[in-house]
RNA sequence: GGCCCGUUCGUCUAGGGGUUAGGACGCCAGGUUUUCAUCCUGGUAGCAGGGGUUCGAAUCCCCUACGGGCUACCA
């Protein structure tokens, strides 16, 4: 049935914003089907419709979309193997339920929820946790113990029912992991999972088996949080007669906090400052808004390799990789068993790395809406020639401005402590007399401004720190930026002279 | 509580019986620079603990501790 070939899916829920760590679990799928000419498809996984998010669809394939992951099949793509939202596939589970029924694998039960809360809640009160299993099911309202008539009387007078997945009582189930290797379990430490719910929709367990099996997944990689789920799995392609040609499964470690406890979490990049997701988020009922990497600046391909490097790593020394060298490089033997903390600062030195490689002109058309914005009207062959410049500076887009904006308009201030150190008051005498120098060098370039200064310099024997930290405080508000005399050429010499000029007005 | 997974510098990691335990981020220092940043060079810092096995364990085994995940008619 299955003809051999590597076919891994991203199987999202889409109850809210698809975060870093469901990004990485796509990037891995994606990563490991390229690398072995398979394919990749999205399954929208979404069975719970108390937990449904609108936009949360478009949501996620946007942003794999923004990462480069795109699928060959799947909502809107299409495929042989749809329709790939498990909502639209809901006739075909209840078939297999009724086949693990029927094999003795599965059995109605009628418990409400509400009786349920009640045994979990008194198992508490002793310590205690109520599983539903081997020990209890013969004690609660369900096909086993009831008789076949009982059962059929409550099914079809309407009473609502649930079927549970019939865990065998005493057997070992050895499955080999990709990442972890072979894990067991033993089925006597197994509850009996609901397969199928009362509102006439599978749960994920029953839903993921048969779409898997459905649609010929080859390699199910999937975050770490479902290995324990794994037996339950491999039990049910058992039951349902697939066992030989069930899908490998491979646990992704998860993503940590950057500190502090647990698995990285929305509220962590709130509080630490750093996005947890790939494109900005507004909750549609809150109104609560999560930034995302797209919007803070980060370019794609930061992204996708700082994800890369959390829990796989090519044994080698190569910390930047495109998406091409990835996919060759990729392998699940080389992922990471434990987990991983995730570290904001070296996100940032990946998009520094990122920055550096763009051209001035890309960067250019980049930063051209923050000028718009703040009214300022340049043109192309200068904004370039700035950003040529300060480009080394930046390790994202927005620092542009941070950079260069002396470039674009005058000082709105001095900063207090050069001042205090640097502004003596002999300070506008000697800025006076640069300003002539100024006005007589010829030809207005760094060049010829740094000779003309340097010689009159010389002549005073001034220190060069008294008059350039004076004049570049003038020009730029602060101790910072670039060449002093390459900002005077490109200010104009006007320019110059008139924010020095200023300076002395507004300092003294 | 039970089950499962994990544990090498602060963080991401290499290393899988004999290594001065390597790299990267961060941090610190020096250098470059007229300033700041960049950049360059160097430095700081690690095998969770205890038992085995072995001539020899970071590496193999066991125990403990710690961390994480799961334990819903959520995925």
């Amino acid at each position: 049935m299955n003809s051999g070939k590597v076919r891994v899916r991203f199987a999202p829920s889409p109850t809210g914003p698809l975060h870093m760590g469901g990004v990485r679990t796509a990037l891995f799928n994606y990563l490991f089907a390229k690398k072995h000419g398979g394919d990749f498809l999205l399954r929208i996984e979404d069975t719970d419709q108390t937990r449904y998010v609108p936009g949360a669809e478009d949501y996620i394939i946007e942003a794999l979309k923004w990462c480069g992951l795109n699928p060959v099949e799947g909502p809107g793509i299409g495929g042989d193997f749809g329709p790939y939202r498990q909502s639209e596939r809901k006739e075909i589970y209840k078939q297999y339920a009724d086949q693990l029924i029927e094999s003795g694998n599965a059995y109605y039960a009628f418990d409400t929820p509400e009786e349920l809360d009640k045994l979990r809640a008194e198992a508490e009160v002793k310590k205690e946790v109520f599983s539903y299993d081997m020990h209890t099911r013969g004690k609660l309202n369900n096909s086993l113990v009831l008789s076949e008539e009982e059962v059929k009387g409550k099914i079809s007078s309407g009473e609502p029912y649930i079927i549970r997945f019939k865990m065998p009582e005493n057997a070992d189930v050895v499955e080999k992991d990709l990442i972890r290797g072979e894990v067991k379990f033993n089925t006597a430490q197994l509850d009996d999972k609901v397969l199928f719910k009362a509102d006439g929709m599978p749960t994920y367990h029953l839903a993921n088996v048969v779409d898997d099996h459905l649609m010929q997944i080859s390699h199910v990689i999937r975050g770490e949080e479902w290995l324990p789920s794994m037996p339950l799995h491999i039990l049910l392609y058992e039951a349902l007669g697939w066992r030989e040609n069930r899908p490998q499964f491979a646990h992704l470690p998860l993503i940590l906090k950057p500190t502090g406890k647990g698995k990285l979490s929305k509220r962590d990049g709130d509080k630490m400052g750093f996005p947890v997701f790939p494109l900005l988020w507004t909750d549609p009922k809150s109104g609560d808004v999560s930034r995302g990497y797209r919007e803070d600046g980060y370019f794609p391909e930061a992204f996708v390799n700082l994800l890369a490097l959390l829990g796989w790593n090519a044994g080698t020394e190569q910390e930047f990789f495109s998406m091409d060298e990835l996919i060759d490089q990729f392998s699940l033997e080389r992922v990471v068993k434990s987990g991983a903390r995730f570290d904001p600062e070296k996100a940032k030195w990946f998009n520094r790395h990122y920055l550096q490689e763009k051209t001035a002109n890309e960067l250019g058309d980049l930063f051209k809406p923050v000028l718009v914005e703040k009214g300022i009207e340049i043109e192309t062959r200068m904004l370039i020639k700035v950003i040529e410049m300060v480009k080394e500076r930046c390790g994202f887009v927005s620092e542009i401005w941070d950079q260069a904006g002396y470039f674009f308009e005058p000082p709105a201030s001095y900063d207090e402590k050069t001042v205090k150190k640097k502004w003596k008051e002999d300070t506008p005498d000697k800025l006076n007399a640069i300003i002539e120098v100024f006005l007589a060098v010829e030809n207005w370039n760094a060049e010829q401004i740094k000779e003309a200064f340097s010689a009159f310099m010389n002549k005073k024997e001034w220190g060069f720190g008294v008059v350039m930290v004076p004049i570049r405080l003038a020009l730029v508000g602060s101790s910072q930026g670039v060449d002093l005399f390459d900002i005077c050429e490109l200010i104009g010499r006007d320019e110059t002279i008139s924010r020095i000029r200023k300076a002395i007005l507004t300092i003294a």
